[in-house]
DNA sequence: CATGGGATTGACT
DNA sequence: GTCAATCCCATGC
């Protein structure tokens, strides 16, 4: 049987689309800090969003392993974007966590990020890395057993949230694609819900 | 080896 | 709403 309990679990197994679902609801620790994942976007070699578009190089060769690793890239020269790598090994897929809900070491969180509001803490991709000190030196490092480490959902929390699905953010190809995840009602997401469909109802 | 772009954020008009 | 900061890496000469 599989309980809720290893929802974290299940996921990693997944397609990148469903993987991105499932993972909502999961938690991300590190050190003293974690927080529950309320938002998601699904990347695949198969479109040009995805880094690993233009196949394995230096940079992009994570993403073509094997399930439960993180993916750790530097956006804009300034920020630390984190991934969890799904798909088989030598498919280029994954799930780009773009924000969560502060759990644990939320004064800590709110020294590294310099601001106050809850909201403000993990509410981008960008901000979470900074609240929870993710930085490149954690590419390709495991989600399972490493420092960064992909739990399950909290207890009492096991129930898969109702999602809302939209168009991904901040892309120039392949916008069309519906591939972001959002919990619903969720105040801790990287914008407003986006305009979109409701899953789960 | 030189160049250009980007899965963002915060500050500003 | 607009815009610059900043740096890794993919690409091209």
């Amino acid at each position: 049987m599989t309980g809720a309990g290893e929802r974290h679990l299940r996921a990693l197994e997944l397609p990148v689309v469903e993987a991105a679902q499932a993972l909502v609801g999961c938690t991300i620790t590190h050190g003293d800090t974690s927080g529950v994942i309320v938002e998601t976007e699904a990347y695949h070699e198969i479109e040009p969003a995805c880094h690993a578009f233009a196949g394995v190089t230096p940079r992009t060769k994570p993403l073509f392993e094997a399930p439960g690793i993180a993916y750790v890239y530097r956006s804009y020269g300034i920020h630390a974007l984190l991934n969890v790598v799904v798909e088989p090994a030598g498919v280029g897929a994954a799930v780009l966590i773009r924000a969560l809900e502060p759990l644990d070491g939320i004064e800590r969180m709110r020294e590294r990020r310099g601001r106050e509001p809850l909201t403000e803490l993990c509410s981008g991709p960008g901000k979470l890395s900074q609240a929870l000190a993710i930085g490149l030196q954690h590419d390709a490092t495991p989600l399972l057993g490493g420092p960064i480490e992909l739990g399950p959902p909290p207890p009492g929390n096991d129930e898969q949230p109702a999602l809302i699905v939209g168009p991904r953010i901040g892309i120039t190809r392949a916008v069309e694609l519906p591939w972001r995840f959002c919990a619903a009602g969720s105040r801790h997401v990287s914008r407003p819900w986006p305009p979109g469909l409701l899953l789960g109802w």
